[in-house]
DNA sequence: GCAAAAGTGTTCCATTTACACCCATGC
DNA sequence: GCATGGGTGTAAATGGAACACTTTTGC
Protein backbone atom coordinates (compact mmCIF):
# COMPACT_ATOMS: atom_id res chain seq x y z
CA UNK A 1 0.00 0.00 0.00
CA UNK A 2 1.16 3.56 -0.81
CA UNK A 3 1.33 6.36 1.39
CA UNK A 4 0.73 5.71 4.89
CA UNK A 5 -1.52 7.64 7.42
CA UNK A 6 -4.04 8.73 4.32
CA UNK A 7 -7.06 7.17 3.16
CA UNK A 8 -9.64 8.31 0.31
CA UNK A 9 -13.28 7.80 1.24
CA UNK A 10 -16.54 8.90 -0.73
CA UNK A 11 -19.96 9.77 -0.13
CA UNK A 12 -21.86 8.09 -3.35
CA UNK A 13 -25.02 9.70 -3.77
CA UNK A 14 -28.11 8.77 -6.04
CA UNK A 15 -32.06 9.48 -6.14
CA UNK A 16 -33.95 6.14 -5.12
CA UNK A 17 -37.33 5.88 -4.56
CA UNK A 18 -37.88 9.46 -4.48
CA UNK A 19 -35.05 10.39 -1.61
CA UNK A 20 -32.11 11.28 -1.85
CA UNK A 21 -29.53 8.28 -0.72
CA UNK A 22 -25.84 7.55 0.72
CA UNK A 23 -24.24 4.30 0.24
CA UNK A 24 -22.69 3.19 3.61
CA UNK A 25 -21.11 -0.53 4.79
CA UNK A 26 -21.76 -1.76 8.17
CA UNK A 27 -18.72 -2.75 9.95
CA UNK A 28 -18.17 -5.62 11.44
CA UNK A 29 -14.70 -4.95 13.56
CA UNK A 30 -13.72 -2.46 16.30
CA UNK A 31 -13.39 0.35 16.03
CA UNK A 32 -17.22 1.03 15.50
CA UNK A 33 -18.32 -2.06 14.87
CA UNK A 34 -21.91 -2.27 13.44
CA UNK A 35 -21.70 1.38 12.55
CA UNK A 36 -22.24 2.50 9.34
CA UNK A 37 -19.29 3.56 7.30
CA UNK A 38 -18.18 5.40 3.73
CA UNK A 39 -16.46 3.01 1.22
CA UNK A 40 -13.01 3.87 0.67
CA UNK A 41 -9.17 2.70 2.03
CA UNK A 42 -5.49 3.69 1.38
CA UNK A 43 -4.00 5.30 -1.10
CA UNK A 44 -1.97 3.47 -3.85
CA UNK A 45 1.75 4.31 -4.94
CA UNK A 46 1.02 5.07 -8.25
CA UNK A 47 -2.50 7.09 -8.67
CA UNK A 48 -3.56 10.33 -7.22
CA UNK A 49 -7.24 10.54 -4.84
CA UNK A 50 -9.46 10.39 -7.75
CA UNK A 51 -8.21 7.73 -9.43
CA UNK A 52 -8.01 5.86 -6.36
CA UNK A 53 -11.29 6.40 -5.14
CA UNK A 54 -12.57 5.43 -8.44
CA UNK A 55 -10.73 1.86 -8.05
CA UNK A 56 -11.44 1.31 -4.74
CA UNK A 57 -15.64 1.82 -5.28
CA UNK A 58 -15.46 -0.19 -8.38
CA UNK A 59 -13.48 -2.72 -6.53
CA UNK A 60 -15.28 -3.31 -3.48
CA UNK A 61 -19.00 -2.25 -4.44
CA UNK A 62 -19.07 -2.21 -8.06
CA UNK A 63 -19.73 1.36 -8.46
CA UNK A 64 -17.84 1.37 -11.84
CA UNK A 65 -20.78 3.74 -13.18
CA UNK A 66 -20.29 6.83 -11.36
CA UNK A 67 -21.85 9.93 -13.57
CA UNK A 68 -19.62 12.31 -11.13
CA UNK A 69 -16.49 12.78 -8.76
CA UNK A 70 -15.23 15.51 -7.48
CA UNK A 71 -13.51 16.00 -4.64
CA UNK A 72 -14.97 18.04 -1.44
CA UNK A 73 -12.26 18.18 1.61
CA UNK A 74 -9.50 17.09 3.22
CA UNK A 75 -10.93 15.64 6.91
CA UNK A 76 -7.40 15.70 9.49
CA UNK A 77 -8.38 16.40 13.02
CA UNK A 78 -5.84 14.22 14.78
CA UNK A 79 -8.78 12.57 16.58
CA UNK A 80 -11.00 11.54 13.93
CA UNK A 81 -10.32 7.74 14.19
CA UNK A 82 -9.19 5.96 17.12
CA UNK A 83 -5.49 4.79 17.13
CA UNK A 84 -2.68 5.28 14.60
CA UNK A 85 -3.34 8.72 12.89
CA UNK A 86 -4.98 9.21 8.93
CA UNK A 87 -6.18 11.85 7.59
CA UNK A 88 -8.84 11.42 4.84
CA UNK A 89 -9.46 13.03 1.60
CA UNK A 90 -13.39 13.13 0.73
CA UNK A 91 -15.19 12.82 -2.60
CA UNK A 92 -18.77 13.26 -3.81
CA UNK A 93 -20.13 10.46 -6.24
CA UNK A 94 -22.72 10.84 -8.29
CA UNK A 95 -25.11 7.72 -9.81
CA UNK A 96 -27.74 8.21 -12.04
CA UNK A 97 -31.18 6.91 -10.95
CA UNK A 98 -31.84 4.46 -13.55
CA UNK A 99 -28.45 2.20 -12.15
CA UNK A 100 -28.74 -0.29 -9.30
CA UNK A 101 -25.62 -0.91 -8.55
CA UNK A 102 -24.40 -4.96 -7.13
CA UNK A 103 -23.32 -3.87 -3.96
CA UNK A 104 -21.98 -6.47 -1.00
CA UNK A 105 -24.36 -7.92 1.81
CA UNK A 106 -22.75 -5.54 4.07
CA UNK A 107 -23.61 -2.29 1.83
CA UNK A 108 -26.87 -0.23 1.86
CA UNK A 109 -28.21 3.07 0.79
CA UNK A 110 -29.47 4.94 3.46
CA UNK A 111 -31.50 8.41 3.16
CA UNK A 112 -29.06 11.12 4.06
CA UNK A 113 -32.12 12.83 5.55
CA UNK A 114 -31.93 9.94 8.69
CA UNK A 115 -28.44 7.95 8.60
CA UNK A 116 -28.54 5.20 10.65
CA UNK A 117 -25.68 5.69 13.53
CA UNK A 118 -22.09 6.36 11.27
CA UNK A 119 -18.40 5.99 12.35
CA UNK A 120 -16.02 8.46 12.42
CA UNK A 121 -16.61 11.63 11.35
CA UNK A 122 -18.94 10.08 8.08
CA UNK A 123 -21.80 12.32 8.85
CA UNK A 124 -19.88 15.37 8.67
CA UNK A 125 -19.03 13.70 4.87
CA UNK A 126 -22.27 13.05 4.31
CA UNK A 127 -23.69 16.38 5.16
CA UNK A 128 -20.70 18.03 2.99
CA UNK A 129 -21.63 16.26 -0.19
CA UNK A 130 -25.47 16.63 0.32
CA UNK A 131 -25.08 20.75 0.69
CA UNK A 132 -22.20 20.54 -2.40
CA UNK A 133 -24.52 18.37 -4.75
CA UNK A 134 -27.65 21.12 -3.43
CA UNK A 135 -25.29 23.80 -4.19
CA UNK A 136 -24.19 22.56 -7.71
CA UNK A 137 -27.71 21.91 -9.01
CA UNK A 138 -28.02 25.58 -9.20
CA UNK A 139 -25.32 27.09 -10.57
CA UNK A 140 -23.99 24.46 -13.20
CA UNK A 141 -25.10 21.27 -15.42
CA UNK A 142 -24.93 18.76 -12.88
CA UNK A 143 -28.35 17.26 -12.98
CA UNK A 144 -27.08 15.67 -15.84
CA UNK A 145 -25.41 12.98 -12.95
CA UNK A 146 -28.75 12.26 -11.63
CA UNK A 147 -30.87 11.69 -14.44
CA UNK A 148 -30.93 8.51 -16.67
CA UNK A 149 -29.93 9.09 -20.42
CA UNK A 150 -33.61 9.94 -21.36
CA UNK A 151 -36.33 11.10 -18.79
CA UNK A 152 -39.35 13.29 -18.68
CA UNK A 153 -39.59 16.50 -16.92
CA UNK A 154 -41.56 15.39 -14.51
CA UNK A 155 -39.23 12.75 -13.54
CA UNK A 156 -36.47 14.94 -13.42
CA UNK A 157 -38.50 17.46 -11.39
CA UNK A 158 -38.52 14.91 -8.53
CA UNK A 159 -34.68 13.53 -9.33
CA UNK A 160 -34.28 17.28 -8.13
CA UNK A 161 -36.71 17.76 -5.84
CA UNK A 162 -35.37 15.05 -3.83
CA UNK A 163 -31.63 16.24 -3.96
CA UNK A 164 -32.57 19.26 -3.11
CA UNK A 165 -34.91 18.73 -0.23
CA UNK A 166 -37.90 20.79 -1.63
CA UNK A 167 -40.50 21.01 -4.45
CA UNK A 168 -39.05 22.30 -8.08
CA UNK A 169 -41.64 23.70 -10.46
CA UNK A 170 -41.89 21.01 -13.43
CA UNK A 171 -42.42 24.10 -15.83
CA UNK A 172 -39.75 26.43 -14.19
CA UNK A 173 -37.28 23.74 -13.82
CA UNK A 174 -37.32 23.16 -17.95
CA UNK A 175 -37.72 26.83 -18.47
CA UNK A 176 -34.27 27.43 -16.87
CA UNK A 177 -32.91 24.42 -18.51
CA UNK A 178 -33.61 24.98 -21.62
CA UNK A 179 -32.83 29.03 -21.57
CA UNK A 180 -28.67 27.36 -20.67
CA UNK A 181 -29.20 24.88 -23.42
CA UNK A 182 -28.63 22.19 -21.16
CA UNK A 183 -31.52 20.69 -22.31
CA UNK A 184 -32.50 18.82 -25.95
CA UNK A 185 -35.65 16.77 -26.58
CA UNK A 186 -34.86 13.24 -28.15
CA UNK A 187 -37.72 13.28 -29.75
CA UNK A 188 -39.41 10.11 -28.65
CA UNK A 189 -42.35 10.19 -26.03
CA UNK A 190 -42.93 8.21 -22.78
CA UNK A 191 -46.41 6.22 -22.90
CA UNK A 192 -48.89 8.18 -20.43
CA UNK A 193 -49.92 6.06 -16.93
CA UNK A 194 -53.20 4.06 -16.69
CA UNK A 195 -54.94 7.10 -15.65
CA UNK A 196 -54.26 8.34 -19.18
CA UNK A 197 -52.93 11.89 -19.85
CA UNK A 198 -51.16 13.64 -22.40
CA UNK A 199 -47.69 11.36 -23.30
CA UNK A 200 -44.64 13.50 -21.67
CA UNK A 201 -41.76 14.51 -24.46
CA UNK A 202 -38.16 12.49 -23.17
CA UNK A 203 -35.15 15.01 -22.66
CA UNK A 204 -31.87 14.37 -22.50
CA UNK A 205 -28.88 16.34 -21.46
CA UNK A 206 -26.51 18.07 -23.78
CA UNK A 207 -23.31 17.46 -22.09
CA UNK A 208 -21.96 14.69 -19.44
CA UNK A 209 -19.30 16.49 -18.38
CA UNK A 210 -19.80 19.25 -15.48
CA UNK A 211 -20.07 22.90 -16.48
CA UNK A 212 -20.77 26.11 -15.17
CA UNK A 213 -23.74 28.03 -16.20
CA UNK A 214 -24.56 30.41 -13.78
CA UNK A 215 -20.98 32.07 -13.49
CA UNK A 216 -21.83 35.54 -12.30
CA UNK A 217 -24.94 36.11 -10.06
CA UNK A 218 -23.48 39.53 -8.75
CA UNK A 219 -20.87 41.73 -10.07
CA UNK A 220 -20.06 40.84 -13.35
CA UNK A 221 -18.19 42.03 -15.76
CA UNK A 222 -19.06 44.95 -17.77
CA UNK A 223 -21.11 44.65 -20.60
CA UNK A 224 -20.55 46.75 -23.47
CA UNK A 225 -17.94 49.26 -23.41
CA UNK A 226 -15.13 48.79 -21.47
CA UNK A 227 -14.28 51.54 -18.55
CA UNK A 228 -10.30 51.41 -18.84
CA UNK A 229 -8.11 49.93 -16.19
CA UNK B 1 7.41 15.74 12.43
CA UNK B 2 3.92 14.32 11.99
CA UNK B 3 2.62 12.08 9.17
CA UNK B 4 4.66 11.47 6.44
CA UNK B 5 4.46 11.75 3.01
CA UNK B 6 2.27 14.91 3.13
CA UNK B 7 2.35 18.98 3.35
CA UNK B 8 -0.09 21.84 3.30
CA UNK B 9 0.76 25.10 1.42
CA UNK B 10 -0.99 28.10 1.10
CA UNK B 11 -1.27 30.95 -1.34
CA UNK B 12 -1.34 33.72 0.84
CA UNK B 13 -3.37 36.54 -1.69
CA UNK B 14 -3.72 40.24 -0.73
CA UNK B 15 -4.65 43.35 -2.91
CA UNK B 16 -1.07 45.40 -2.89
CA UNK B 17 -0.40 48.65 -5.46
CA UNK B 18 -4.02 47.72 -7.48
CA UNK B 19 -3.13 44.51 -8.31
CA UNK B 20 -3.68 40.85 -6.42
CA UNK B 21 -0.58 39.22 -5.48
CA UNK B 22 0.19 36.14 -4.11
CA UNK B 23 3.75 35.49 -1.77
CA UNK B 24 6.19 33.36 -3.04
CA UNK B 25 9.50 32.33 -1.49
CA UNK B 26 12.43 31.80 -3.46
CA UNK B 27 14.03 28.48 -3.27
CA UNK B 28 17.87 27.98 -2.14
CA UNK B 29 18.12 24.17 -3.02
CA UNK B 30 17.31 21.55 -5.35
CA UNK B 31 15.01 20.56 -6.20
CA UNK B 32 13.89 23.52 -8.26
CA UNK B 33 16.78 25.62 -7.39
CA UNK B 34 15.69 29.46 -7.99
CA UNK B 35 12.31 29.04 -8.51
CA UNK B 36 9.10 30.53 -6.51
CA UNK B 37 7.51 28.37 -4.18
CA UNK B 38 4.41 28.60 -1.64
CA UNK B 39 5.27 28.85 2.05
CA UNK B 40 4.04 25.57 3.76
CA UNK B 41 5.37 22.34 5.42
CA UNK B 42 4.59 19.06 6.94
CA UNK B 43 1.72 18.43 9.44
CA UNK B 44 2.35 17.91 13.04
CA UNK B 45 1.10 14.92 14.90
CA UNK B 46 -1.46 17.12 17.04
CA UNK B 47 -2.68 19.16 14.38
CA UNK B 48 -5.54 19.89 11.70
CA UNK B 49 -4.74 21.01 8.44
CA UNK B 50 -5.72 24.39 9.00
CA UNK B 51 -4.33 24.78 12.43
CA UNK B 52 -0.99 23.50 10.70
CA UNK B 53 -0.88 26.26 7.72
CA UNK B 54 -1.47 28.28 9.91
CA UNK B 55 1.31 28.01 12.23
CA UNK B 56 3.71 27.73 9.57
CA UNK B 57 2.01 30.75 8.18
CA UNK B 58 3.27 32.47 11.63
CA UNK B 59 6.46 30.92 11.73
CA UNK B 60 7.94 31.18 8.50
CA UNK B 61 6.40 34.33 7.17
CA UNK B 62 4.92 35.99 9.69
CA UNK B 63 1.47 36.59 8.44
CA UNK B 64 -0.47 36.27 12.00
CA UNK B 65 -2.87 38.53 10.28
CA UNK B 66 -4.88 36.67 8.24
CA UNK B 67 -8.23 37.79 7.86
CA UNK B 68 -9.48 34.13 6.40
CA UNK B 69 -8.45 31.16 5.68
CA UNK B 70 -9.63 28.23 3.61
CA UNK B 71 -9.01 24.31 2.36
CA UNK B 72 -8.99 24.62 -1.76
CA UNK B 73 -8.45 20.78 -2.69
CA UNK B 74 -5.43 17.87 -2.08
CA UNK B 75 -2.95 17.86 -4.73
CA UNK B 76 -1.96 14.49 -4.99
CA UNK B 77 -0.26 13.81 -8.36
CA UNK B 78 2.38 10.85 -7.52
CA UNK B 79 5.09 13.09 -9.59
CA UNK B 80 4.26 16.28 -7.90
CA UNK B 81 7.54 16.42 -6.09
CA UNK B 82 10.45 14.35 -7.59
CA UNK B 83 11.44 11.68 -4.96
CA UNK B 84 9.88 10.65 -1.88
CA UNK B 85 5.63 10.95 -2.69
CA UNK B 86 4.08 13.95 -0.94
CA UNK B 87 0.69 15.09 -1.31
CA UNK B 88 -0.47 18.62 -0.50
CA UNK B 89 -3.61 19.98 1.25
CA UNK B 90 -3.83 23.49 -0.31
CA UNK B 91 -4.89 26.66 1.09
CA UNK B 92 -6.24 29.80 0.28
CA UNK B 93 -5.47 32.87 2.59
CA UNK B 94 -6.29 36.48 2.44
CA UNK B 95 -4.58 39.77 4.16
CA UNK B 96 -6.27 42.78 4.55
CA UNK B 97 -4.58 45.41 2.48
CA UNK B 98 -3.59 47.59 4.86
CA UNK B 99 -1.53 45.24 6.45
CA UNK B 100 2.33 44.40 5.22
CA UNK B 101 3.77 41.71 7.17
CA UNK B 102 7.00 41.11 7.47
CA UNK B 103 8.39 38.70 5.30
CA UNK B 104 11.97 36.46 5.15
CA UNK B 105 14.17 38.24 2.60
CA UNK B 106 13.67 35.13 0.51
CA UNK B 107 10.32 36.14 0.26
CA UNK B 108 8.48 38.32 -1.76
CA UNK B 109 4.90 39.01 -3.42
CA UNK B 110 4.18 38.70 -6.98
CA UNK B 111 0.99 39.84 -9.15
CA UNK B 112 -0.79 36.48 -9.92
CA UNK B 113 -1.16 37.62 -13.31
CA UNK B 114 2.39 37.18 -14.15
CA UNK B 115 4.16 34.34 -12.34
CA UNK B 116 7.54 34.01 -11.70
CA UNK B 117 8.94 30.22 -12.93
CA UNK B 118 7.08 28.78 -9.77
CA UNK B 119 8.34 25.12 -8.35
CA UNK B 120 6.23 21.89 -8.24
CA UNK B 121 2.22 22.17 -9.57
CA UNK B 122 2.45 26.04 -7.76
CA UNK B 123 1.05 27.53 -10.30
CA UNK B 124 -2.06 25.69 -10.34
CA UNK B 125 -2.49 26.04 -6.79
CA UNK B 126 -2.49 29.73 -7.65
CA UNK B 127 -4.57 29.41 -10.21
CA UNK B 128 -7.15 27.87 -7.86
CA UNK B 129 -6.97 30.26 -5.48
CA UNK B 130 -7.62 33.02 -7.56
CA UNK B 131 -10.55 31.61 -9.15
CA UNK B 132 -12.06 30.13 -5.63
CA UNK B 133 -11.33 34.10 -4.35
CA UNK B 134 -13.39 35.73 -7.20
CA UNK B 135 -16.35 33.28 -7.03
CA UNK B 136 -16.95 33.98 -3.69
CA UNK B 137 -16.57 37.63 -3.70
CA UNK B 138 -19.93 37.52 -5.97
CA UNK B 139 -21.71 35.44 -3.35
CA UNK B 140 -20.19 36.09 0.00
CA UNK B 141 -19.57 38.94 2.27
CA UNK B 142 -15.94 37.57 1.47
CA UNK B 143 -14.81 41.38 0.52
CA UNK B 144 -13.96 41.86 4.25
CA UNK B 145 -10.90 39.71 4.12
CA UNK B 146 -9.41 42.24 1.45
CA UNK B 147 -10.96 45.58 3.02
CA UNK B 148 -9.02 47.46 6.01
CA UNK B 149 -11.40 48.03 9.30
CA UNK B 150 -12.87 50.93 7.41
CA UNK B 151 -12.31 52.30 4.05
CA UNK B 152 -14.23 54.31 1.31
CA UNK B 153 -16.44 52.50 -1.52
CA UNK B 154 -14.20 53.75 -4.12
CA UNK B 155 -11.18 51.93 -1.95
CA UNK B 156 -13.71 49.03 -1.89
CA UNK B 157 -13.83 49.41 -5.57
CA UNK B 158 -10.49 49.07 -6.17
CA UNK B 159 -9.80 46.23 -4.17
CA UNK B 160 -12.62 44.07 -5.74
CA UNK B 161 -11.47 45.06 -9.01
CA UNK B 162 -8.03 43.70 -8.99
CA UNK B 163 -9.31 40.91 -7.47
CA UNK B 164 -11.58 39.97 -10.08
CA UNK B 165 -9.77 41.54 -13.06
CA UNK B 166 -12.08 43.22 -14.21
CA UNK B 167 -13.46 47.15 -13.49
CA UNK B 168 -16.31 47.52 -10.78
CA UNK B 169 -18.62 50.17 -10.58
CA UNK B 170 -18.53 51.84 -7.14
CA UNK B 171 -22.52 52.81 -7.24
CA UNK B 172 -23.59 49.10 -8.18
CA UNK B 173 -20.94 47.56 -5.48
CA UNK B 174 -22.19 49.77 -2.99
CA UNK B 175 -26.22 49.27 -3.80
CA UNK B 176 -25.33 45.06 -3.96
CA UNK B 177 -23.73 45.20 -0.84
CA UNK B 178 -25.58 47.49 0.90
CA UNK B 179 -29.16 45.49 -0.06
CA UNK B 180 -27.46 42.30 1.53
CA UNK B 181 -26.85 43.94 4.94
CA UNK B 182 -22.97 43.31 4.51
CA UNK B 183 -21.93 47.17 4.67
CA UNK B 184 -22.30 50.05 7.37
CA UNK B 185 -21.27 53.44 7.41
CA UNK B 186 -18.66 54.09 10.26
CA UNK B 187 -19.93 57.74 10.45
CA UNK B 188 -16.50 58.78 9.62
CA UNK B 189 -15.50 60.56 6.57
CA UNK B 190 -12.43 60.26 4.96
CA UNK B 191 -10.62 63.67 3.92
CA UNK B 192 -10.47 64.57 -0.17
CA UNK B 193 -7.91 64.34 -2.33
CA UNK B 194 -5.18 67.76 -2.99
CA UNK B 195 -7.79 68.35 -6.18
CA UNK B 196 -11.13 68.86 -3.83
CA UNK B 197 -14.05 66.57 -4.26
CA UNK B 198 -16.69 65.67 -1.72
CA UNK B 199 -15.16 63.96 1.42
CA UNK B 200 -16.01 60.35 1.05
CA UNK B 201 -17.92 58.45 3.70
CA UNK B 202 -15.72 55.66 5.41
CA UNK B 203 -17.67 51.99 5.31
CA UNK B 204 -17.24 48.76 7.50
CA UNK B 205 -17.99 45.08 6.97
CA UNK B 206 -20.88 44.03 9.39
CA UNK B 207 -19.47 40.87 10.04
CA UNK B 208 -15.80 39.52 9.80
CA UNK B 209 -16.56 35.69 8.95
CA UNK B 210 -17.34 34.27 5.87
CA UNK B 211 -21.29 33.83 5.03
CA UNK B 212 -22.67 33.02 2.02
CA UNK B 213 -25.22 36.32 0.64
CA UNK B 214 -26.46 34.98 -1.82
CA UNK B 215 -27.65 31.22 -1.83
CA UNK B 216 -29.74 30.43 -4.45
CA UNK B 217 -29.52 31.83 -8.02
CA UNK B 218 -32.22 29.60 -9.38
CA UNK B 219 -34.37 27.17 -8.50
CA UNK B 220 -35.04 28.35 -5.20
CA UNK B 221 -37.51 27.34 -2.86
CA UNK B 222 -41.21 27.88 -3.62
CA UNK B 223 -42.15 31.22 -1.38
CA UNK B 224 -45.29 31.51 0.16
CA UNK B 225 -47.02 28.26 0.08
CA UNK B 226 -45.93 25.37 0.38
CA UNK B 227 -46.55 22.74 -2.89
CA UNK B 228 -46.88 19.21 -0.54
CA UNK B 229 -44.22 16.99 -0.62
C1' DG C 1 -17.64 79.99 -9.89
C1' DC C 2 -15.57 75.81 -11.47
C1' DA C 3 -13.52 71.33 -11.41
C1' DA C 4 -13.30 67.05 -9.11
C1' DA C 5 -14.82 63.31 -6.53
C1' DA C 6 -18.76 61.03 -3.98
C1' DG C 7 -23.23 59.53 -3.53
C1' DT C 8 -28.32 59.01 -4.93
C1' DG C 9 -32.51 58.55 -7.91
C1' DT C 10 -34.35 56.61 -11.78
C1' DT C 11 -34.77 53.81 -15.68
C1' DC C 12 -33.86 49.85 -18.05
C1' DC C 13 -33.17 45.11 -18.67
C1' DA C 14 -32.54 40.17 -17.81
C1' DT C 15 -34.15 36.44 -15.41
C1' DT C 16 -37.15 33.84 -12.63
C1' DT C 17 -41.39 32.81 -10.46
C1' DA C 18 -46.29 32.13 -10.41
C1' DC C 19 -50.35 30.91 -12.50
C1' DA C 20 -53.83 30.49 -15.90
C1' DC C 21 -54.75 28.25 -19.96
C1' DC C 22 -54.41 24.85 -23.78
C1' DC C 23 -53.09 19.92 -25.42
C1' DA C 24 -53.17 14.84 -25.80
C1' DT C 25 -54.40 10.59 -24.17
C1' DG C 26 -57.21 6.56 -21.64
C1' DC C 27 -61.49 5.20 -20.17
C1' DG D 1 -67.14 13.58 -22.60
C1' DC D 2 -64.24 14.04 -18.93
C1' DA D 3 -60.59 13.25 -15.83
C1' DT D 4 -55.63 13.17 -15.75
C1' DG D 5 -51.21 14.44 -16.48
C1' DG D 6 -48.08 17.39 -19.86
C1' DG D 7 -46.76 21.64 -21.88
C1' DT D 8 -47.04 26.72 -23.11
C1' DG D 9 -48.20 31.74 -22.79
C1' DT D 10 -48.04 35.49 -20.09
C1' DA D 11 -47.95 38.58 -16.34
C1' DA D 12 -45.67 39.86 -11.99
C1' DA D 13 -41.69 40.39 -9.16
C1' DT D 14 -36.97 40.45 -8.23
C1' DG D 15 -32.60 42.37 -8.46
C1' DG D 16 -28.70 44.13 -10.80
C1' DA D 17 -26.62 47.41 -14.55
C1' DA D 18 -26.34 51.78 -16.51
C1' DC D 19 -26.45 56.55 -16.35
C1' DA D 20 -27.87 61.07 -15.31
C1' DC D 21 -28.09 64.11 -11.60
C1' DT D 22 -27.19 66.16 -7.10
C1' DT D 23 -23.96 66.99 -3.20
C1' DT D 24 -19.72 68.56 -1.10
C1' DT D 25 -15.34 69.82 -1.11
C1' DG D 26 -10.58 72.58 -2.87
C1' DC D 27 -8.91 76.12 -5.52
Amino acid sequence: MGLAGHEVVAAVLQVRAGSLQVMLWQRGKEPHAHRWSLPGGGLGDEEDVETSIRRQLAEKVDVRQLSHVEQLAVFSNPARVPGARVIATAFLGLVPSDIDPVVPSDTCWHPVDSLPPTAFDHEAICARARNRLAAKLSYTNLGFALAPPAFTISALRSLYSAALGYKVSATNLQRVLSRRGLLEPTGATAPPGPAGGRPAALFRFVSGEMRVTDPFAVLRPPSTRSLGP
